[in-house]
DNA sequence: AGTAAAAGGTTTTTT
DNA sequence: ACCTTTTACT
C-alpha cells in the first residue's frame, strides 16, 4: 500500500531482482503491470541489476498481453485456433456497426445509440459483470430506451466473434479466467512461483479472479497499489479488489510507503490537502497513525490507511495558482513560464502540461507552434485511430488473415463506387469467412465483379496484393508497394490526401523494425503507440521537448515542473462526473494523480471563460471557477490574477440601426 | 437499387 | 471533427 512517489515500482523491481538473485527462475515468475511499456521498462531494470541470469525470461506485460500468450498455447481446451485474430478496440466498434446493419437497426425512424456508444455499453457490461439494464441506468441512462435492440445486437455480436475465431479485449480476460477454472487451470498454476501486481488499484474483479486463479497453493503473491490513485472506474477498475486483498488471500501482510521521495513538501501540501477531501465512506478508514518504520500492521478485514505523504525535501518553490481571462491568455502566460523555467535551466523534457481531458490542449498547441516549442501529446487522437492509416493496416490484415471479414470490408470500401451493398455481394462472391476458400486468391485471380468507377482501382489492388502475398519482400516494402493503390484511391477519399499519404510514408519507415508482417501486426493491435509519431521512432524534433499529456496517461510519470491547465469547475471534475459521490471521488483522485507528478514547481492555471461544448459552431462561454477541489486549498499557492486592461474592445452597443437592410436594398438592386 | 452528398447530432478519461 | 440518418441523384 503505497501513496505517490514512494517508490512502488523500485520496491517490486528490487523484490523481482531478489528473487533472481536467490536462484529462482525467471521463467516461473510472473509480473503483471498496467502498461507494456512499464514492463518492458521494469523487465529492462532486473535485468541490468542482476546480469547473466536470463531475467529477460521472465513473464511480464499486461493482463491482455499475459492473456493472448497463454492462450496462444493452452486456448485449445476453450475451443480457440492458435492462429486467432484480436480485435482492437476500433475493430470491436467496426463489427458492432456492422452487426448493426446486419440486423437492421436504425431503419425505423428512430435514432440508434453509436456503434462507439455500444461497444462502451457492451464492454461496461462485461468488465463489471453488471446485468445489461443495471448498466444502462446508471452509465447510460440515455439509451436506455433500446435495452431490447441491445440484447439482439449483442447476441449477434457475439456469435459472429464466435464464428470466425477472434476475440475482443475483454474476450482475453474471460477466456483466460475460463481457464483458471477448467481442468487446464491446474496446469496454469504450475507455470508460476510467484506473481507480481503493479498498479492493483485499477484492477477490475474479472482481474481479480485470474490473479486468484493463477495461484497455487505455495505461490507468492504480492500486489502494489494506491487506493487515493484509482482512477480507471470508468473502466469498470474497482478498490474493492485492494481492500479486499487481505480477505481474499489469507495471511496476507500489508507494508505501507508513506515518504515520498520525488517532491518538495510544499507540492505534498497540496496532494495532502486534496486527500483530505476524500469522504467515500464506503472506504473503511482506519485513522490509526502508522509507524512509518514499522509500517506494518496486520492483515485484519479490510482495513486502509489515510496516508500523509511526507518527504525529507522540506523546501521549495510556492505552487503558483494563475487565473486568466480566457483560454487564449492562458496558453500565452504558460508558454512564457515553461520557456522562463528552460532558462532558469529546466530542460523541456523535465516539464509537462498535464489536462483532464485531450482537447484542453488544443489551444495551447498552436501556441506552442507558434512560438516554436517542441512537444510531444500523449493521449488524444491515436496515429493508428486515423482513418487512412486503418486503411491501410486492413489491407496488410487481408494479407495476413484473408478470412478477416472486418479488413475485407475496409478494404473494398475504400474504392470510388463501392458501398454497402456491393461490398456485400462482394463478400459472397470471393466466400469470405468460409474457411478454406482462400477468398484472397479468388480475389487476386481476378474473381470479383466491381462497378466501372472502381475498375481501374481495383486492378491496381489485385497487382499490389498479388505482389504482396509471397512476402519475399519485408512488411516496409509491402506498405510502399500498397501506397501505390492508396495513391489512386485517397485524392477522391480524403481532402487532405498528401498529407494522408505522408502519414503511409511514415508507417513504412515505421515497419522496418520488423521482420514479418504478422510481427508487426500483432505489435501494433497488443500495444498501439500512445503518441503521434510512435510507430516511426522519434519525430525529427529537437532533442529537448514538453510533454502534454492526459492525467491518465501521466500515470506513474515525474517531472521537475508540471503545469495543470484548465482547472476550473466543470473541468475538475467534469462536468459529467457531477451527479454522483462514485465519479467525484475519482476525480478527486484525479487531480491527485495530476498534483503528485510534480518534482519541484507546480503551476495551476485555470481561464475564467471557457467555450460550453467543444463542437459548438458559435461563441456561448461560460464563466468559470477554480475547481471546488482547489478552492479550499488556495492558501498554498502563489496567486496571479492575469485580467485583461479595461481599455481593450469595449463593448460598445447600440440600437439596430438598420444597415441589414440597407446592405439588402443594395444587393436587391443588382438583380431586380 | 445503390451510391454519394447534405443535414443533423454528439457525453471525458484508455488497457 | 466525426458518425449516423436522410435526401438527392445515377
Amino acid at each position: 500500500m503505497a501513496g505517490a512517489g514512494t517508490g512502488k515500482t523500485r520496491t517490486l523491481v528490487a523484490r523481482v531482482a531478489g528473487l533472481v538473485d536467490q536462484g529462482v527462475d525467471p521463467d516461473r515468475i510472473l509480473l503483471l503491470t498496467f502498461t507494456r511499456r512499464a514492463a518492458a521498462e521494469m523487465v529492462g531494470r532486473v535485468a541490468a541489476t542482476c546480469p547473466g541470469r536470463s531475467a529477460d525470461r521472465i513473464w511480464g506485460g499486461t493482463f491482455h498481453s499475459i492473456a493472448n500468450r497463454l492462450l496462444r498455447r493452452y486456448g485449445a481446451a476453450a475451443g480457440l485456433p492458435e492462429g486467432f485474430t484480436v480485435l482492437d478496440h476500433d475493430d470491436s466498434t467496426d463489427l458492432f456497426s456492422l452487426v448493426r446493419t446486419e440486423e437492421g437497426f436504425g431503419q425505423r425512424g428512430r435514432r440508434f445509440p453509436r456503434a462507439e456508444t455500444i461497444a462502451a455499453i457492451y464492454s461496461r457490461m462485461v468488465n463489471s459483470r453488471a446485468r445489461l439494464d443495471d448498466v444502462l441506468t446508471v452509465d447510460f441512462p440515455w439509451c436506455a430506451d433500446h435495452g431490447d435492440d441491445l440484447r439482439t445486437l449483442f447476441g449477434a455480436y457475439t456469435e459472429h466473434k464466435r464464428r470466425n475465431h477472434v476475440l475482443d479485449y475483454d474476450d482475453l480476460l474471460l477466456f483466460w479466467r475460463g481457464l483458471t477454472v477448467s481442468p487446464v487451470g491446474e496446469a496454469l498454476r504450475c507455470l508460476f512461483d510467484h506473481v507480481l501486481i503493479d498498479e492493483y488499484q485499477d484492477s477490475n474483479s474479472i482481474q481479480a479472479d485470474i490473479v486468484g486463479g493463477m495461484c497455487g497453493p505455495d505461490a507468492e503473491l504480492c500486489a502494489v497499489g494506491d487506493d487515493a490513485q484509482a482512477i480507471y472506474g470508468f473502466r469498470a477498475a474497482t478498490v474493492a479488489n485492494m481492500w479486499a486483498f487481505p480477505t481474499t488471500h489469507p495471511g496476507t501482510e500489508v507494508i505501507v510507503l508513506e515518504q515520498n521521495y520525488r517532491s518538495t513538501m510544499p507540492i505534498l501540501a497540496v496532494a495532502n490537502g486534496v486527500l483530505d477531501q476524500q469522504t467515500d465512506d464506503r472506504q473503511p478508514v482506519d485513522r490509526q497513525p502508522v509507524d512509518a518504520e514499522a509500517g506494518v500492521a496486520a492483515g485484519g478485514p479490510a482495513s486502509i490507511y489515510r496516508k500523509q505523504l511526507w518527504s525529507t525535501r522540506r523546501t521549495g518553490p510556492q505552487p503558483g495558482l494563475v487565473c486568466c481571462a480566457d483560454e487564449g491568455e492562458q496558453s500565452r502566460i504558460l508558454a512564457e513560464r515553461i520557456l522562463d523555467a528552460r532558462e532558469r535551466g529546466i530542460d523541456l523534457r523535465d516539464q509537462a502540461v498535464l489536462f483532464r481531458a485531450g482537447h484542453h490542449a488544443d489551444g495551447l498547441e498552436l501556441e506552442l507552434v507558434r512560438r516554436d516549442i517542441p512537444y510531444v501529446k500523449y493521449g488524444g487522437l491515436k496515429y493508428l485511430e486515423t482513418a487512412h492509416v486503418k486503411d491501410l493496416l486492413s489491407m496488410l490484415r487481408v494479407l495476413e488473415n484473408p478470412e478477416d471479414q472486418l479488413a475485407w470490408h475496409r478494404v473494398l470500401r475504400s474504392m470510388d463506387g463501392i458501398g454497402p451493398a456491393t461490398v456485400a455481394r462482394l463478400a459472397e462472391e470471393l466466400r469470405i469467412a468460409k474457411p478454406g476458400s482462400n477468398a484472397l486468391a479468388r480475389f487476386v485471380d481476378g474473381i470479383g465483379r466491381v462497378p466501372t468507377a472502381a475498375a481501374e482501382q481495383a486492378a491496381e489492388l489485385r497487382a499490389a496484393l498479388a505482389d504482396c502475398v509471397a512476402e519475399e519482400i519485408g512488411p516496409s516494402a509491402q506498405i510502399d508497394r500498397l501506397k501505390r493503390f492508396c495513391d489512386l484511391v485517397f485524392p477522391s477519399r480524403y481532402d487532405n490526401s498528401e498529407a494522408r499519404l505522408a502519414d503511409i510514408d511514415q508507417l513504412a519507415i515505421g515497419a522496418r523494425g520488423y521482420s514479418t508482417r504478422s510481427r508487426f501486426l500483432t505489435e501494433l493491435t497488443l500495444d498501439p503507440p500512445s503518441k503521434t509519431g510512435d510507430v516511426a521512432g522519434p519525430p525529427h524534433l529537437d532533442d529537448d521537448w514538453l510533454t502534454l499529456s492526459t492525467i491518465h496517461s501521466a500515470k506513474g510519470c515525474e517531472w521537475d515542473a508540471v503545469y495543470l491547465l484548465h482547472a476550473a469547475d466543470g473541468n475538475i471534475p467534469s462536468e459529467m462526473a457531477l451527479g454522483d459521490a462514485r465519479g467525484l471521488a475519482e476525480e478527486l483522485r484525479l487531480l491527485y494523480v495530476a498534483v503528485t507528478r510534480a518534482r519541484t514547481e507546480l503551476t495551476v492555471s485555470f481561464p475564467l471563460r471557457f467555450h460550453v461544448n467543444r463542437f459548438a459552431t458559435d461563441d456561448r462561454h461560460v464563466y468559470a471557477q477554480l475547481s471546488r477541489f482547489l478552492e479550499p486549498l488556495r492558501h498554498h499557492f502563489a496567486e496571479t490574477v492575469n485580467l485583461p486592461p479595461d481599455d481593450g474592445d469595449p463593448a460598445l452597443i447600440v440600437g439596430n440601426v438598420g444597415v441589414a437592410d440597407e446592405v439588402d436594398a443594395m444587393l436587391e438592386a443588382l438583380w431586380s
